[in-house]
RNA sequence: GACCCUAUCGUCUAGAGGCCUAGGACAAUACCCUUUCACGGUAUGAACCCGGGUUCGAAUCCCGGUGGGGUCGCCA
C-alpha cells in the first residue's frame, strides 16, 4: 500500500506555525515511506476564503520547502462530485431532508444547555420505521443530515493517541448540505479522503472530535477508513493557548524576523517529536527518522529561546553568498541603497554569521559597513582621546601602504601597538569607534580587510 | 455542563516494569578562551501532579482525584 497523506487548510488566514508542523509531519510521512503528499484547499466556507489566503499559505509552504506532489485541490471545485454523493446517501437512506429552522435550533440548543445538557440536534425529521413525520413546511428548502447510528461504539487507534472510543449516542445527525445546497465540512473531507485514496490522515488535535462522524460517514459510504494520527497543539511562548489575538503569526513572519527556514523546521520537527537525544539534523534525517510512535501526545509550548538557538546554529553554517543575497534583500527593504559602495556583503557575512542571532542583526552590522555612521558625543570623549586619536595617526600612515589582507593588518595593528607602548583594545576600540560609531565589531583585522582601505581612510580621517 | 484527550527539570523532551542515585537540549549560573561584543569550551543547580492499587520491583501498568487542553455551528 502506497503511503498517501494530506495538508488541508482552510483559506481563512495565514499559514501558521501550528499549521506548519502538521504539514510539516505530514510531508515528512509521506516522504520516509515513498509515498505521495498533497496539499488540498479547503475553500468551501465562501464567506471567509479569499484568494489572499490561498496565496499566503502557498508562499509559506515554500518558504519552508514542503512540496507537494499533488494538488493543490479545491473543493469549491468539486461541487458537482458532493452533490452526486450526497444524492446518493439521499436515495439509499443514509441521509435524509431536515426542515427545522436555524431558529427552532438555537432554541432548542439553548433549552438543552439550561438543563445542562450537551446541545444536539434532536432528530425529529430523522425517518424511522413506524414514525410519522410531519408535513414538510411549505417554501422551506431543507438541510440534509447524515443519519448517524445510534448504537454501539465507534472507535480507532489513533497513531499518536492510541485507542479512542466515542459512543455512537454522543453522536448527532450532522449537517452535509446546507439549505443552499453546499455541502459541509465533515462531508467534504470524507469524500476527498475517499477519492485521493488517503490512507493516513494526519491532523490537528481539534479533529478529534470529527473522526467519529467522519468514520461513521465512510462506513456509510462504504469507503475504506484511513489510519489518524491527531498532533497536539502548540502553545504560546507563555503557555497560552495561540490564537488570533494572542500570537498567532504566519510563518513569513518569521522571515521578516530574519529567521532561516531550516532553523524554523528543525525546530518544528523537534517540537512534539523526537528522535533519542538529537536536536540538530538536516530534513534528510529527519525524513529517514521519523515515525508517529516518537509523537508526543499532549500539548507543546513554543519557545522562542530554543528556535534563536538554532537559528544562530544554522546561520554560521549558511553559505556566505546566500547570506549576501539576504543581506542585499533586507537593506534594499529598508531603504539603504547596497549599489553605491563595493563591499561585498559576502564577506561581511563571512566574518560575522558567527556573531549575530538572526539575518536581521546581520543586516544591521552590514548596515554600518554600506552607511558610515555618525559618532556620538559620548562615545567620542570616552574612547577618541588624546591617546588614542594619536595612535589612530599612527595607524592611518601604516594603512595607507599596508597590503590589505585580514593577517598583514593584523600585523599593521601591531605595529602601532609596539610604537606608541598600548594594549590592543587601547587601540582596537578607538578604532571600531572611528569606524563604526560602536564599540563592538568582529576581529578588528577582518574589518579592516571587508571594508577596505578607501572607505577605512576616508572614515578614519573624519576623526584625526 | 457533557464528551474526548492529556500530565517527567522554567521550556522542548529521552524513558515502552529492574539499565533511573531519571539522560539530552534551550534558558540560568560560574569559570575558561579572548583584540571588544559575541561565538566556543567546561562545570553547576533544576523534574517523574496527588492518592490508591497490581508487582519481588513502577516515571513506566490499572483506578480515582486534581490541573491543563479540545469539541459540542447550515466554520473548517
Amino acid at each position: 500500500m502506497t503511503v498517501r497523506t494530506r495538508f488541508a487548510p482552510s483559506p481563512t488566514g495565514f499559514l501558521h506555525i501550528g499549521g506548519a508542523r502538521t504539514a510539516l509531519f505530514s510531508w515528512a510521512y509521506a516522504r520516509r515511506h515513498g509515498g505521495t503528499f498533497l496539499l488540498r484547499i479547503e475553500d468551501t466556507d465562501v464567506a471567509r476564503s479569499t484568494p489572499e489566503a490561498v496565496q499566503a499559505i502557498l508562499d509559506g509552504m515554500q518558504w519552508l520547502g514542503l512540496a507537494h506532489d499533488e494538488g493543490p485541490f479545491y473543493q469549491m471545485q468539486r461541487m458537482a462530485r458532493y452533490g452526486e454523493v450526497i444524492q446518493q446517501m439521499l436515495t439509499s437512506g443514509s441521509a435524509y431532508h431536515c426542515y427545522m429552522s436555524k431558529d427552532d435550533l438555537d432554541t432548542l440548543r439553548a433549552e438543552q444547555e439550561a438543563r445542562k445538557q450537551k446541545p444536539r440536534y434532536d432528530g425529529r425529521w430523522r425517518p424511522e420505521p413506524g414514525k410519522t413525520l410531519p408535513p414538510a413546511p411549505a417554501g422551506v428548502i431543507p438541510v440534509v443530515r447524515f443519519r448517524n447510528p445510534t448504537d454501539g461504539v465507534v472507535s480507532w487507534d489513533d497513531q499518536v493517541k492510541g485507542k479512542i472510543e466515542f459512543a455512537n449516542a454522543e453522536l448527532d445527525d450532522f449537517i452535509i448540505a446546507r439549505g443552499d445546497g453546499t455541502p459541509t465540512y465533515n462531508f467534504c473531507v470524507v469524500v476527498d479522503d475517499w477519492d485521493m485514496a488517503i490512507t493516513h490522515v494526519i491532523r490537528g488535535d481539534d479533529h478529534v472530535n470529527n473522526t467519529p462522524r467522519q468514520i461513521n460517514l465512510l462506513r456509510a459510504l462504504g469507503a475504506p477508513v484511513p489510519a489518524y494520527a491527531h498532533l497536539s497543539m502548540i502553545l504560546g511562548d507563555d503557555g497560552q493557548k495561540l490564537s488570533k489575538r494572542h500570537g498567532a503569526v504566519s510563518v513569513m513572519q518569521y522571515d521578516d524576523d530574519g529567521y532561516l527556514p531550516e532553523a524554523v523546521l528543525n525546530y518544528l520537527a523537534r517540537l512534539g517529536w523526537s528522535h533519542g537525544n538529537e536536536e540538530v539534523f538536516t530534513m534528510e534525517q529527519f525524513v529517514a527518522w521519523f515515525d508517529l510512535d516518537h509523537v508526543t501526545a499532549s500539548a507543546a509550548q513554543f519557545n522562542t529561546e530554543k528556535l534563536n538557538w538554532l537559528n544562530a546554529h544554522y546561520l554560521k553554517l549558511a553559505d556566505d553568498q546566500r547570506l549576501a543575497v539576504e543581506i542585499h534583500r533586507r537593506l534594499k527593504a529598508s531603504g539603504v541603497d547596497t549599489g553605491v559602495s563595493n563591499i561585498d556583503a559576502a564577506g561581511i557575512a563571512a566574518i560575522n554569521k558567527d556573531r549575530v542571532g538572526n539575518l536581521n542583526e546581520l543586516s544591521d552590522i552590514a548596515h554600518l559597513f554600506y552607511v558610515a555612521p555618525g559618532i556620538s558625543n559620548e562615545l567620542a570623549s570616552m574612547h577618541l582621546t588624546e591617546v588614542a586619536v594619536a595612535a589612530l595617526r599612527d595607524l592611518r600612515t601604516r594603512l595607507q601602504d599596508a597590503v590589505w589582507t585580514a593577517p598583514e593588518l593584523s600585523a599593521t595593528v601591531k605595529q602601532t601597538l609596539t610604537a606608541t607602548g598600548l594594549k590592543m583594545p587601547q587601540v582596537a576600540i578607538p578604532l571600531r569607534v572611528a569606524l563604526f560609531g560602536q564599540t563592538q565589531s568582529a576581529a578588528i583585522d577582518k574589518v579592516l580587510a571587508v571594508l577596505g582601505r578607501e572607505e577605512t581612510l576616508k572614515r578614519l580621517d573624519r576623526v584625526l
